[in-house]
DNA sequence: CCGCGATGTGTACTGCCGTACGCATCGATG
DNA sequence: CATCGATGCGTACGGCAGTACACATCGCGG
């Protein structure tokens, strides 16, 4: 039972606690789990962390910020390649062998929509994301717009488990990259031109 | 303790079972607290269904259906509107008064993406959806593109708490719609015309 | 060299959960 | 009306969770 010296044991905790929650999803990360995956003993996450809130929050700033990581590095890639087809290319990486990664990210997500306490994460991702997007597109809230477009069609493709259909996405990267937003002259026009 | 004769007990506590879901998330959905919200003893819930899995499709399904239903409803409002009107006018709805209920539809999608069991529900709904759309739109792809987009939105605003900008979601509705897919040819050509 | 506070360890307490199960009651069937 | 199976009711049991806490150990400042 020596007591061990480890000066960084509240890192290695939030890197169990990563792994926990990847394998069993938010509900899954329990003290106990932690600390066996840590290979602490119990008291021991208790004592570095307030609460299961505390680290929960600690794992989930840490992924977030991984993907982000991911995003940026994909996008650089292919730098050649024209936007549209780029995001595509993300899209099938993010389905690909990291797809149980991307399927985490969306549930925290929605953890920060059902929990208060996590709401300023998730809002911090997506704001994340969007910035890294903004230099394919001509104003920022075409920028939100794409977002929303990348997401939603990676949310339906792991939802449905459809193939995917990269020819589709490319389409639609396109339509929604189309020039900057007409709608940006202030004017209240009712009805938009069916051009 | 005089047993009271209550013919439609099981409906009862699916109702319940929704309210309590709706309240306190999936995780919070326990033989006790339907119990409880449905006023009948603990020992009702485990007779009427065989365990937390089956309560929980239970209520999720009535959900689903629910959510669908609305769709359909406020589809065919505005008829009159451009279809591209319409979908705004739609995520202006789903942010209001119900926007508690939109939260859960897609925690409840998510939840159908970490537990098996669910999937299938998740899948009927974006399926749902889906034909909702499709006469809106040329072809089926372009309805799942649609929906895509849709999610994408609601979801952003969801959790971005962003103020709504609708000419710009009408923006992004009309590019979306635009005409048929060219990429419908089958056509392998890999590059994208930057047009 | 010496204490002392930070850190590490093991265990116990309390509460909630799913589930099982024995008994009570009543509608329906003959 | 007699009976029986479906339905309703209350409680108990085992498991797992968060948290608290007493004690051990060690780095570090004096």
């Amino acid at each position: 039972m020596a007591r061990r010296y480890d000066p960084d044991r509240r890192q290695r905790i939030v890197d169990a606690a990563v792994r926990v929650v990847t394998e069993h999803g938010i509900a899954g990360l329990t003290h106990r789990a932690v600390a066996a995956e840590a290979d602490v003993p119990l008291g021991s996450t208790t004592y570095h962390f307030a609460g299961r809130d505390e680290l929960l929050a600690a794992a989930l700033e840490r992924m977030n910020d991984a993907w982000l990581a991911d995003l940026a590095e994909r996008l650089a890639q292919h730098s050649d390649l024209p936007p549209a087809e780029r995001l595509a290319r993300y899209v099938a990486h993010s389905l690909g062998p990291g797809r149980a990664e991307t399927e985490l990210c969306y549930e925290l997500y929605f953890a920060g929509l059902r929990h208060p306490t996590l709401r300023p994460l998730s809002s911090r991702v997506l704001a994340g994301v969007a910035e890294l997007l903004r230099p394919l597109v001509p104003d920022p809230v075409a920028a939100r717009l794409l977002t929303a477009a990348l997401d939603g069609l990676l949310i339906q493709l792991l939802l449905s488990g459809d193939a995917y259909d990269e020819r589709a996405a490319v389409t639609l990267f396109e339509r929604v990259l189309a020039g900057p937003l007409p709608a940006t002259r202030t004017g209240s026009s009712p009805a938009g031109d069916t051009r």
